[in-house]
DNA sequence: ACACAACCTGACCAACCGGTCAACTAGAAT
DNA sequence: ATTCTAGTTGACCGGTTGGTCAGGTTGTGT
């Protein structure tokens, strides 16, 4: 019954190993938060000594950096939607559905980023004022050339965003009160997908989105 | 130069002394969190000796316990401006307008609150199974009644609740995002003002709000 | 077969943290 | 004035934490 453990090339074992760390310090930083989360917690969560885990992250803050990039790419990621987008309509839709997937997909990154920000971003602030600030500057020329052409009502394109990422971000961050009130359970997929619905017709209706 | 320091009263010796204690507490709980925050952050800035803070609270947990309650009870407050209106115009205006009066007077409090859920709510689980869902309970049941008489279009009204949440609760945990895209600067009185304009604006017009 | 480098890990350590305590000071009641 | 109790605090303690390290094991190029 013994899987025949096959033997690992050199470059396999560190991808993996760094992979394993990486999943489980997400999930622990997640729950108990930077300063809550023990090195030791994380090792026995990816089933590896501690003293491993500093062999391939040498710090508890160089770990903690490394997932934090982690989840930050992929919320950048979601940004291509927008781009893509002739209109307000298709390019919110779209916007909407990817935040929400990394809601349902990626609760511990969500966590662990919204963190990260509350505590005054002590290691992203680089790339907020960089990285963020440049995409969020793009975003906005999008939708103010949208609401010259008439496709949107004039509503302010800064707050509008911020309203995108409050309402998405929220099913991740406080999915614990959704799950409570919810009677306990998760949300089911159709409960998913009435979020993503609700969110995307009040929104849409709220700033007077016409087809292009 | 010294101010004559009246002698005090034992009442107001411990009251004054808990209130220093709570602020502080808030202040170091929101920026580090609970794991990060320690006993002598706390009594530094409340400009105690750490003993001292034992003395009124015997552990951390208990001075967290009180800390996250005294928001608790803030945010719910905000409930009676639902109650009192007549249609929804009237009422989720109103709510928005406490919301964000919060989330700009108490932004400790509110990332306290909100860390606090995204750990899973230990401490007030109980809370949020008895109190909170009653209140949910029964604003669902308002605006299924303002739907019904034709004030709004249908729109689920849980889902709508916790967008009010998300969009007004996301200025103060992320206000320091917010203040980074603001170009270093925290928003303006006039900036506060359309923001809440701005949400105000689009979920009422995204959920068909009329004037009863 | 050999040597080198990457990988692994039990044992250890200094620093720090929550919490305790005994001794002290200062209002308040008589 | 005396007594009692609430408030104050420096010194201390056991347990935990992030991090180190010496010595072992395993894949890899020659």
């Amino acid at each position: 019954m013994a899987e025949p453990t096959r033997p690992m090339r050199r470059q396999d074992i560190r991808r993996e190993n760094e992979k394993t760390i990486l999943v489980a310090a997400e999930k622990v930083f997640a729950e108990a938060g930077f300063g809550g989360a023990t090195m030791q917690l994380i090792a026995d969560l990816a089933g590896l000594p501690k003293a491993n885990l500093h062999y391939y992250f040498a710090t508890k803050e160089e770990l903690y950096r490394s997932v934090v990039q982690n989840i930050f790419e992929i919320w950048l990621q979601a940004a291509n939607c927008f781009d893509a987008a002739r209109g307000p309509i298709d390019g919110i839709s779209a916007y909407i559905d990817a935040k929400m997937e990394i809601s349902r997909r990626h609760p511990d990154g969500s966590k662990v980023w919204a963190s990260e920000v509350m505590h005054g971003a002590p290691v992203l602030q680089d790339y907020m004022e960089s990285t963020l600030r440049e995409w969020t500057d793009g975003r906005v020329e999008i939708i103010r050339r949208w609401i010259e052409e008439g496709k949107m009502d004039p509503v302010d394109p800064r707050h509008l965003l911020y309203m995108l990422w409050a309402a998405t971000q929220h099913y991740a961050d406080f999915g614990h009160q959704i799950e409570t009130l919810n009677g306990g359970k998760p949300l089911s997929d159709r409960q998913w997908r009435e979020a993503k619905d609700n969110i995307k017709r009040v929104i849409l209706t709220g700033i007077g989105a016409r087809p292009a």
